[in-house]
DNA sequence: AGTCAATAGCGCCCCCTGCTGGG
DNA sequence: CCCAGCAGGGGGCGCTATTGACT
């Protein structure tokens, strides 16, 4: 079927080179544009047998393309990536394709004439100035590529345009649909996985630089490997999606990198719900107040704040907390006195990291934050907020019984002790029994502090 | 995939304190 | 001298977010 749809063959995909197994690389992506990648669920048996039977080598010289073995080991490697997207619109925005995330081709825009399903081809090679993006589309025969025994390449040349300076380039989807056609040899049932969108890995390798060919390596996934492959898809976490971040090698111990920031992490589950961080993804709705949370556990625990529910009890006293980490922190503070956080400068010691970092900066000095309106500067947040009163003149702290007004809660304090004593206890100096406003004014007495 | 605990971090508010300046 | 204003150091909690481990 495929032989008859043969037109023009390009002179850039002249050569394909066997299909053969390629591990590198594997992601599931959902984009906002209904991009998404999947990975091969083809089992190990089934891929070897697969690589092994050259079906899809013969296929191609039946279709006249000249068929070339090239040695994996070329050093002028080109890695593609193909990722099946749907064209729901004339222009698909590329930065929006989680998986084309090099930052060479961020704006670059693929103009389509046509809706429908397709593969959008990045090269990443070392002609980095000549990038190729090419839009391919899949008629319906296209299958998935586990499906496929014998697989067909209709190479033609019309419509691989090289990225431009700007990195914009336009590709007629129309006119692409001629570009490479895949199509399954033999008539399978599985209607279902034709809507499924399909990961490949395509390798180039330039051919000779006279008649610009480039070979071609169809690969597809290691199932072995492909079990720790993330899923993540955001459009936030594209710069994730490079091939790096899956790569091992054969024996080693996997590790997962974000090319978003520096965690790394060696379960896959891992990696995916570390992805997840880098979107603004959540889901989920609390319809109390609207606000939305990335997790469940997390709208739970902020349900519970409007229930009142506070299922973490401290056994010493009566407190209740909403979080695990709220009871241990209190406990830390009120029971065991367990203080992790020790100042390296002085005995000093904390139960939070935050008061010792804050505890640091009266080492330091450093007063990082800074009032906009003056030259004061505080070391901790809170202190800024209290000194912005200084100029708004806002007092917040009422005395309920003169009603009159403070900008400090503990001036209030002071003046319902000095102003209001009938009302209050006040303070006894230890050696003569005097009493005092406040603990500090012992000193006025010219008395040892107590 | 879901759950939980541990951890981290920021914010808010509080207390206590010391210093200062005006009345 | 009294008192209010203001800043420094620190305690304690509220809440959200992340991550490792486990099921």
């Amino acid at each position: 079927v495929a032989a008859t749809e043969i037109s023009v063959l390009s002179e850039q995909f002249t050569k394909i080179k066997e299909l053969e197994l390629m591990p590198e690389k594997g992601l599931k992506e959902e984009e906002k544009d209904g991009a998404r990648r999947e990975k091969d669920h083809r089992s190990p048996s089934e891929l070897e047998a697969e690589r092994t039977s050259g079906a899809f080598q013969d296929s191609v010289l039946e279709e006249e393309v000249e068929l070339v073995l090239a040695p994996s080991e070329e050093s002028e490697k080109h890695i593609l990536t193909l990722q099946t997207v749907h064209f729901t619109s004339e222009a698909v925005e590329l930065q929006d394709m989680s998986l084309l995330s090099i930052q060479q081709q961020e704006g670059v825009q693929v103009m389509v004439q046509q809706p429908g399903p397709g593969l959008l081809w990045l090269e990443e090679g070392p002609r980095q100035s000549l990038q190729q993006y090419v839009a391919i589309s899949i008629q319906q025969e296209l299958y998935s590529l586990q499906e496929m025994e014998v697989l067909q390449f209709h190479a033609l040349e019309e419509n691989v345009m090289v990225a431009s300076e700007d990195s914009k380039l336009a590709v007629s989807l129309a006119e692409s649909a001629g570009l490479i056609k895949l199509q399954e040899g033999q008539e399978k049932n599985q209607l279902a996985e034709r809507t499924k969108e399909q990961l490949f890995f395509v390798e180039t390798m330039s051919g000779d630089e006279r008649s610009d060919e480039i070979v071609l390596t169809i690969s597809n996934l290691n199932v072995e490997e492909q079990e720790d492959q993330p899923t993540a898809g955001q459009a936030d976490a594209e710069k994730a999606k490079s091939t790096k971040n899956q790569r091992k090698t054969k024996g080693a111990k996997r590790t997962f990198h974000c090319d978003v920031c520096m965690f790394t992490a060696s379960r896959m589950s891992s990696f995916n719900r570390h992805m997840k961080t880098h979107t603004n993804e959540k889901p989920h709705l609390c319809h109390l107040c609207l606000k939305t949370f990335r997790t469940v556990t997390l709208l739970r625990n902020h349900v519970n704040i409007h229930t009142g529910n506070r299922p973490y009890k401290c056994n010493d006293c009566n407190m209740a907390f909403v979080t695990s980490g709220e009871l241990v922190r209190h406990r830390r503070y009120k029971h065991t006195h367990e203080k992790p956080f020790k100042c390296s400068m002085c005995k000093y010691a904390s139960v939070e990291a935050s008061k010792l970092k804050r505890h640091v900066r009266s080492h330091t000095g450093e007063r990082p934050f800074q009032c906009c309106q003056c030259s004061y500067a505080s070391r901790d947040t809170y202190k800024l907020k209290r000194h912005m009163r200084t100029h708004s003149g806002e007092k917040p702290y009422e005395c309920h019984i003169c009603h009159a007004r403070f900008t400090q809660n503990g001036t209030m304090k002071t003046h319902i002790l000095q102003k209001h004593s009938e009302n209050v206890p006040k303070y006894q100096c230890p050696h003569c029994a005097a009493i005092i406003a406040r603990k500090s004014d012992l000193r006025f007495l010219g008395l040892p502090f107590p």
